[in-house]
DNA sequence: GAAATTTGTCTCAATAATGTGACATTTTCT
DNA sequence: AGAAAATGTCACATTATTGAGACAAATTTC
């Protein structure tokens, strides 16, 4: 059975990733529950949206992380880590806009999401592929970051807006992905 | 010399595409200009976003469309396209937000962008490329549309935040976007 | 099935954002 | 310089959103 919170908390994030304006009677609207109902489980807007960022955070390093472990081969590292992040759906997209955000004003959270162990173990992976001259050798480690996660999304919206079918989704992103950084496998 | 008008557009692009909540007072400070004058030329919130709105997508439109005629090769056809978005920064990403929300709500706007002629002119390139099987086959044109826009927008945005120079930016994207796409040259 | 817990409804106060009028000040144009 | 236009300042009404109390209704637990 899915708690009162948690349901409170997935539809905040289903809304606020959209539509970070959305009022707090839309929120609770969306997870079917009251508005006093939200109001008792959190504060605030600003604790609601602390604690999406906190469970979300955690939700998607998880899942990151077991697909990080789930294979010893660099490029299937890669592959399940592009894979995992994309059913995150919208649990990823949150983190994203939060991070993406914070770039430009709110230092602290940058700092947060760098030192996180997921993005070393990524940063790491990649490096290891770009040493053994199996990826292109003009691109820099950050703007191959900024691409993963843009492909991601774009998998997720993709499925998401009808665009392509759900079936296709995580392949169409590796391919392009592979292909975006001249991967050879 | 930049009239008021268009100052107040510019500002509020800048702030919306990255906090669609901004206030219209932190709009006018942006824009070096008393909440009071902002009123003046806009009536609402409402009519600044759809100013905003109607003077991105000319601006984004001009631009695409020019770089479309710019060469005869399809290809250069579509480096120049991808390069004229990128130039537009802020614009381009504003059109593209907005967009983007009204994919699941407002289907008018979908339709005036799907009619759009830019767009059609950068589909029948591509499905020229497509034919002629000087692109990976597996992916579908829809895919490869949401990816053209993901793409520009991560070079934008890495520009801003400092990750990568302005100098490999549009480099970057096009060796990316023709790798993840599987572009014969 | 009774007690305890959770949730909903209704209400109201506090706050923040918005929109506008009146008038002063500044800028622009000639 | 002086008129005309644009902008700023301040004040105020309106509105939307938020947050919480009081109690009823529903749900869970034992």
């Amino acid at each position: 059975m899915i708690s009162t919170r948690t349901k409170i908390i997935a539809a905040a994030v289903r809304c606020l990733r959209n539509n970070q304006s959305d009022t707090l009677e839309k929120i609770a609207e969306e997870a079917g529950v009251s508005r006093r109902t939200l109001h008792r489980y959190f504060e605030n807007r600003e604790d609601l949206i602390e604690s999406c960022k906190n469970e979300m955070l955690v939700s998607c390093n998880k899942a990151m992380t077991t697909a990080y472990a789930s294979d010893k081969d660099p490029i299937k590292k890669i592959r399940n880590m592009l894979f995992a992040a994309i059913e995150q759906g919208a649990n990823y997209s949150f983190v994203k806009r939060i991070y993406e955000r914070s770039n430009f004003s709110d230092l602290d959270r940058k700092k947060e999401f760098e030192s996180d162990n997921v993005k070393s173990k990524w940063l790491k992976t990649i490096n290891e592929l770009q040493k053994a001259k199996r990826l292109n050798t003009e691109l820099t480690t950050p703007w191959i970051f900024n691409l993963f996660g843009s492909i991601i999304e774009t998998a997720i919206y993709a499925v998401e807006s009808g665009d392509v079918a759900k079936n296709d989704n995580k392949n169409f992103a590796w391919i392009s992905f592979k292909g975006a950084i001249g991967l050879k496998e």
